[in-house]
DNA sequence: TATGAATGAGCCTTCATTCAT
DNA sequence: AATGAATGAAGGCTCATTCAT
């Protein structure tokens, strides 16, 4: 089964609940409200239920983009010659997309039990798959500190996001934040 | 003026009403809602406002003990003669004390603006100095990556925190955990 | 832009709920809790506060039409020949639109910055420029004692519609206590 | 039967209470709490509860001094020699007492149904009798506008109160509102 | 398909009153 | 007699979701 394109104007509504998500999202922190984004879209109710049948639906469209570019990322970091900047490009990039869009942070800090769409399902397929041979390769070269998972270096990332949310002048702290990372993930 | 003790029944009420939220806390995250937990107690609403006036109340009552605790550790960490031990020694407490007790995070991951009691203002400015104390040493032994700022370690912490909560079997991931950290943390 | 009209449904209730609340007022006294209001018209809370955001957007909403029929007998009472007779007609009317509405009392009681419409401020306005015509006619013929204020005349007749309510009987009472207020406030 | 005298220390609480309610009742308005008072007057609400079982008896007992002083009063009009200045005396005693004191109004603005204490029924009837000596006499010299009744000046008092309560300065305006009550109900 | 009115469960909070201490 | 903790009905309001138009 292919879904069907949109009508043009029933894509120029999803557009516009998507725009006025994350630009709540980014104000106001991630208690989204679909009534809420409905009315400030200036889009009935029942359209953004229809677009978005629950809250799931709609962070995980809002993670799209991002999580379309972290995979990019990350096969390209997959490609790199060496095998510890690859995982330092691996990390750096899940690091700043999260920051960048925080519907990510959402859908990588949840379980995959819980991704309204195949397609949410597919992506995080296919990051763990591409984040494995990353990993593998420094394992191989002794690089990574032994016993450390593909899923704790996941989670370490998250925490370190959500660390960085804590405080003020979060840009000033991403990089002192994520050398600490890397340094207590490296062998020796 | 010292605060009087309480009447019998009253102090049983309030035990109650801690041991409640506390399990409530556990099983199903940190959305304490004083009605639920005044019902689940067995209680009536006006006696839980009585005890808690506000959600906020209610938290840093449950994580006292834990930060108490807390305290008892920053201390003696602070007095143990090797300065990099007593670092470690600290980033433990805090690590394990804010797991045995999700209460304890909210209070720290959160301004000290936002607390209710002067005792819960009084805590969190002893750690500041005892962790203060801990750090200096370590880095007047150049033992710490420079740059990091007590606030710092701190929020890294909570990070760690929040990604061994991500997952399962999280005892097993505590000291891989708390081991990259250190490392990440330690200079050279 | 001109306020939509209401589809038919949103109508229908808006009227029950007002239909509603009037019979309340009339029944039980000035105090409309919007929840019994919902309850009674046998619709929903949320729909109750859907039409009226407040208790007071409620009792203008209410009041609406008594002021209207006021305003229009202001303008009457500011046309008729005899300066006299505008000020009785104008404060007869005053008297027994109060008497037929409470809601209206509670309106002309209370200051215009609790207003929640514009249009309630604009009656309030209008009525007080007709008013201010009226008086203004009867002063400058002599015919009001010196050192009453519009405002004071406006008061005097809230109290009087004060006085008719404590006792019973009150229709045969009205005219009586008009014709004190008039001689009262009539010059010489 | 004969009321026990209060033993001391009840004396005191029950004085403590009146006059903090006395207090709050001029600084914010109608609204007893009787746990509020409780509170403010450093007793327990039990104790507040033992001395005025239910908010109306707190009442009469504050209006009882302004109530006493009316008497008083109204005997004093009853035996001037000039039956209008007595009518005159009477209801300016009136007016002032009850703007001097809100819990007065409440009881004269309420049945006598509603009294709590045989002695607020004494006070009541005593008043009755005296106002109506002092109308009598002057309906008996036709200075008083035929058909109103001794119940009619009395609303028409409680009605002036009102209407100098709505607005401000309620001083310079008390006069101006008796004279017109005055020359309204004078016969003429 | 789009709309937005309607719904009502459910949370927060207050306060009059009772009753154990 | 005094105290004040406990109670819980009740009111205010929000918001996720459904459904008539």
């Amino acid at each position: 089964m292919v879904t069907s394109p949109l009508r043009a104007d029933a894509a120029r509504n999803r557009d516009l609940l998507l725009a006025t998500a994350r630009a709540v999202l980014a104000a106001e922190g991630p208690t989204l409200q679909l009534n809420d984004i409905a009315r400030r879209a200036g889009v009935g109710v029942g359209t953004a239920y229809r677009h978005f049948p629950t809250r799931r639906a709609l962070v995980e469209a809002l993670a799209d983009d991002a999580f379309t570019a972290l995979l990019g990322e990350a096969r390209e970091a997959n490609r790199h010659d060496d095998a510890w900047t690859g995982v330092a490009m691996l990390l750096r990039a899940l690091l700043l997309r999260q920051l960048a869009d925080p519907a990510l942070t959402e859908i990588l800090s949840t379980g995959p039990d819980q991704d309204a769409t195949e397609r949410t399902t597919g992506h995080r397929d296919e990051f763990t798959t591409l984040a494995r041979g990353v990993l593998e390769r420094a394992r191989a070269a002794d690089l990574l500190r032994p016993g450390l998972a593909d899923d704790d270096l996941q989670h370490l990332v998250c925490g370190v996001v959500f660390a960085l949310r804590i405080g003020d002048s979060l840009e000033e702290r991403v990089d002192r934040y994520l050398q600490v990372l890397l340094r207590g993930i490296r062998a020796g």
